[in-house]
DNA sequence: GGCCGAAATTAGGCATGCCTAAATCATACA
DNA sequence: TGTATGATTTAGGCATGCCTAATTTCGGCC
């Protein structure tokens, strides 16, 4: 039963999880405000206020930056899994378009209760992922953990397999749509320069150039470890 | 394109649109604090500044009272219109039981964008009531007016139909279900004393008691007016 | 060890929307 | 025509969560 949260709240707490990475390191003040678009002033008031409280959501250092307590981790996984699970749900009960349910996700999983969290899993079947291929965290915090990585860090000649990509940018998913950039398609990167994009054979089509913008937004895993979760 | 509205003014525009009835009369301070559980002296403060805004969503008399502005009102229905589009939606695709959706949708209601609202009305197939009967207004502020009468003040011995029922009491539905007081069932009230409870005969049961309680959250049709939309 | 620039914090404010307590208004009734 | 009573409004406060401007701390570099 994890203690009641607001709407900020559960933002600095989701910013947190998907700042501090899968080693949960520490999060700077100025990396959360700039990813929650608002001045440091405002993070380090709402730092404080949260690592004051008991039981708390943060371990917070002044100075040094914050991490999630277990409480504050849980918190934020279910807000994740909120958001993720209302994706698929918009995109594959609802026919909206997968660049346009990240908007309509990211304000609905302050305010969907856990009944409707559990019908709406339901409904889908207990889906794995969301239709950018992220994992959906399971009801007691479980993630599935998957080894992905960085198109652009990804070696030339190795055949991959797109996992997931970001679904902040709306231009950049029709983009990657367009081009088949999907999760489940394979690809290999060719040789050459990498400076301002990247030379890649996207599927079965001929090779392609990528931005290096594109390319930043989209992460893989090797050919044959996918373990067949991601749909197209 | 009304004016951006926060969940409060939203609350208290539909409130006013709920209280003012169909001849949209004015509607107490004491009357909207207690609808929305809020003290008269916040409802004053609300109203005041509600009425300096421009352009403005409701017209406010000191001491007078209070009632909508067509701004006001068009911004009321669509909540409304929200609110009971997630009702069905909640009831039909996912499994909510009749006494559960109105809690959720109470929230909901004020985060659904506008292509939200299309889409689940177009998965519906554009219904015209929620579960318990309520009209849903069109898109445009339209509103198919039926003229229902609570069942308290039904004359004896003419035959009614269930048009709707109130939705605020989860109890209240539960025990309506159970009795077969659902939208779309046929009545009689039956001649005797009406002060703790009347005698009614529902469907094609035998007379059964039925609570003054229970009984002023029941609105009723002339038999043959209900046209058909409200589903049992 | 001291200095500098970037990062972070403190200090003081603003808007929203609620509260309680203390006036004030409207009105019915004597 | 007063006056009591209930409805309503005013006055002053509190919590949340954001802002700007000013100050302090950190950490590398000479």
């Amino acid at each position: 039963m994890t203690a009641k949260t607001t709407e900020a709240v559960d933002d600095y707490l989701k910013a947190i999880l998907e700042l501090s990475g899968p080693a949960a390191e520490r999060v700077t003040s100025n990396a959360l405000a700039a990813h929650l678009d608002v001045r440091p002033a405002s993070v380090t008031g709402m730092l404080q206020k949260l690592a004051e409280q008991q039981p708390s959501f943060v371990k917070y250092e002044k100075h040094y930056g914050v991490r999630l307590s277990e409480l504050g981790k849980r918190r934020a996984l279910e807000v994740q899994r909120h958001h993720r699970l209302i994706e698929r749900f918009l995109h594959d009960v609802l026919d909206f378009a997968w660049d346009e349910v990240h908007e309509e996700a990211e304000r609905l999983e302050h305010y969907i209760s856990e009944r409707l969290e559990d019908r709406i899993a339901a409904k889908l079947g207990f889906p794995e992922t969301d239709p950018h291929g992220h994992i959906i965290p399971e009801k007691d915090g479980e993630v599935a953990e998957r080894k992905e990585i960085a198109l652009s860090q990804w070696p030339c000649a190795v055949p991959a397999v797109i996992s997931s990509v970001s679904d902040r940018d709306p231009n950049a998913l029709r983009e990657m749509k367009r081009m088949g950039l999907v999760p489940g398609t394979g690809l290999i990167v060719k040789p050459g320069t990498r400076y301002a994009s990247l030379l890649v054979r996207i599927g079965a089509q001929a090779p392609t150039r990528l931005s290096r913008e594109l390319a930043s937004g989209i992460k893989v895993v090797e050919r044959r470890t996918l373990t067949g979760n991601a749909r197209g």
